[in-house]
DNA sequence: GAACGGCATTGAGAAAAATCAATTTTGACT
DNA sequence: AGTCAAAATTGATTTTTCTCAATGCCGTTC
């Protein structure tokens, strides 16, 4: 893990950020310390129950934020792309409710909680920011909870692999850091279970697979598959 | 449905509410209109993607949160007890993303989002006191995502009595008025499946249940069931 | 009180998913 | 190229849960 002073001004999610509606000269009077930093796959960003001293930008990469029950089970309740926030319970006082893991070598700017809640009660387009960001996180829980409470393996899946790709417009070929045991773990399921499913989205030729890139080659029926007879026509 | 203007400055509930921190001075000179409303069971609040008019606070009872998927099946994604805010996902202006259903008969108070919406930029104390609760609203989701990704269903119904028990502390029959249907959709689970595991519970004498009232008569053993190894030792 | 409708219960069988147990593949490192 | 460990796959079997169907239980209404 590599720190260093990071220059906002520059950064180029500035305009997605929480300091988006801020002014340059606003943005330089803050006195925040923000820390560029980059984490390895694998790398440990925090851990539940931790104190939490910090909040996080994804600025590259993706996050898995987990709950592990008493057992050793564990749940990822989240996955995080470039652009979301991670650590903010902490705004609060809480500990951290997940462990923060990094999924592929991301790329992250660290801001101080005690800062940053000074800083919210001072700009409230800054707490607005924030509170929009809340709220996506539950709108995306809630569907989780109802792939998970209503769907089946399949369905799940697809409608994971379909909102993966969508996190990543542009490209043809995705990125695909994930294991088995992630994605069983994110859609409650066996990774054998998963692992059949895949094998068979492959026969099917829905979708391509190779080192950690993933193609997705029938969105459309992919969608059919994951319950939403929307989604665009173009199979 | 049954409307009249509210006086907030002697509601019970207000120590609880997002104007908590107020003064009296304060509460009296926002000029907001609250109606006191009350639902019969059954009532419709709201309904997915209708614009946001409104949001509420209810005072005494239990309503629904739910999302129909195009099937017609329906997910319960949370309930809510007294005390609890829901239709406030309208305060940045997006319509409703549920259907709000009175699971028993209850009291609201009715907020103009409007009006709050220009209220809570006046006043960053109502501001934090939302934010506070959107992060109560994610946290019972993402335990309810583990619920349903890691649990079985005797655990995940044994964990929703206990939950439901903690709601009412001082009663030893708790008002339930949730149908098999009801607690089957907030658990992801069948009808029958749930009423054949309440029916175990009840000949295990865990529960025990009469006229819309129930019972918790082994605490201890349900919360074994539900995974939980800690919680109060007694019975 | 008889008839009715909405729930709840119970049973039997089918389907979905988990578990257990081998292999096989892959990728990293030497 | 060769070794090794982690991850993925596949098969066989068991467990969990769903579905379909029938029946029972209340509370209402006539």
């Amino acid at each position: 893990m590599n720190h260093k002073r990071s220059d906002c001004q520059r950064c180029r999610m500035r305009a997605q950020s929480i300091f988006a509606g801020l002014t340059p000269e606003e943005l330089c009077s803050l006195g925040m310390e923000v820390e560029d930093m980059e984490s390895g796959h694998g790398a440990v960003l925090y851990r539940t129950g931790e104190p939490a001293r910090y909040a996080y930008t994804l600025r590259e990469g993706a996050v898995k934020l987990s709950k592990s029950l008493g057992n050793g089970q564990e749940v990822i309740v989240r996955i995080l792309h470039h652009g979301d926030l991670l650590g903010f319970e902490g705004m609060q006082g809480e500990p951290h409710r997940h462990t923060a893991i990094a999924l592929a070598p991301s790329q992250l700017c660290r801001l101080d909680l005690a800062e940053l809640q000074r800083l919210s009660e001072r700009l409230p387009k800054v707490q607005a920011a924030i509170l929009q960001r809340w709220q996506d996180a539950l709108q995306s829980s809630e569907e989780q909870i109802v792939e998970l409470g209503a769907k089946r393996a399949e369905a799940r899946l697809a409608t994971f692999l379909l909102q993966w790709s969508q996190r990543y417009p542009q490209l043809r070929s995705l990125p695909f850091p994930l294991t088995r045991t992630d994605i069983a773990a994110f859609l409650g399921l066996s990774t054998e279970h998963v692992s059949r499913i895949m094998a068979d989205f492959k026969r099917q030729a829905l979708i391509q697979e190779q080192g950690g890139q993933l193609e997705i080659l029938k969105p459309t029926s992919l969608a059919h598959i994951a319950g939403m007879p929307d989604a665009h026509k173009s199979d």
